[in-house]
DNA sequence: GTGACTGCAAATCATTTGCAGTTCG
DNA sequence: CGAACTGCAAATGATTTGCAGTCAC
């Protein structure tokens, strides 16, 4: 894999962030810094990544498909309400986690996916409001 | 939600089988049997039926969405190979699921979905020729 | 120099939608 | 009858691809 500034600079902007960006929102991101870049670009590069193992695909869902800086196994936690993905760091889930992945192996996987699915933190603070993001 | 033959065959064909069909596959299923079954009318009874709770779709990995006729909460695993879904009836997995379902109230969670990557019994079985599926 | 990389525009393909006609309750 | 349902064809929208030019090694 060549370097490229844009390659560089995906990369850099997705591990930069703790949320778990779309091609889209990464390409927004970068767009002001970088007019030229190309959305084609973007996806060819996380899909690249994702290949070379630098980065997560996070697709459970159904919704865009959002990409992970952090490459370690940890349970994901969809909002129903805005779509948004982010990490569940209670410490007993990550427990029966571990425990999960101790069982793979026997079972011929390699990997393990969880995704919860309840209202976030941000929508529940503005759960009165009319809210569209 | 009114019946009507088309519906009552999709649904009873999602139920019929054990695998994950995507809308297409069961529009395939169904298309000897009605010549005239629209994909449209597959994809929104298939929506309706997973509004209604009927249903489970299940579309972790980014490829096509699947369907699940058991909406039991369960472990699924994703074939790399060829995209199979199969449930996962492995004991001590369920167990820890179900230790997991335990902490989703205090999580703020409703539903929990995990999915285990790894190679399913058919792609081993013919792992050694070249296999298109 | 050559193969990988980029931007752009066009293509792809699963899914959704508009519409006119049909069916259920 | 009126609302919900269907088939068909066309629209949508995220992702991918073809191509010609550019850049890293």
């Amino acid at each position: 894999m060549k370097r490229s500034v844009q390659r560089e600079a995906i990369l850099n902007a997705l591990r930069s962030v703790k949320t778990h960006p779309t091609a889209e929102e990464l390409h927004s991101m970068l767009i002001e810094s970088m007019p030229h870049l190309s959305l084609a670009t973007v996806y060819r590069n996380l899909e690249q990544f994702s290949n070379a193992g630098l980065v997560q695909k996070v697709d459970c869902g159904g919704e865009l498909r959002r990409f992970d800086g952090n490459i370690a196994m940890h349970p994901h936690q969809r909002c129903p309400e805005c779509g948004r993905v982010c990490d569940v760091e209670d410490t007993q889930l990550v427990k029966l986690q571990h425990e999960m992945e101790k069982l793979l192996p026997a079972l011929g996987c390699r990997t393990l996916k969880i995704e919860l699915c309840g209202v976030c933190n941000h929508c529940h603070s503005t759960e009165t409001q009319e809210v569209t993001i």
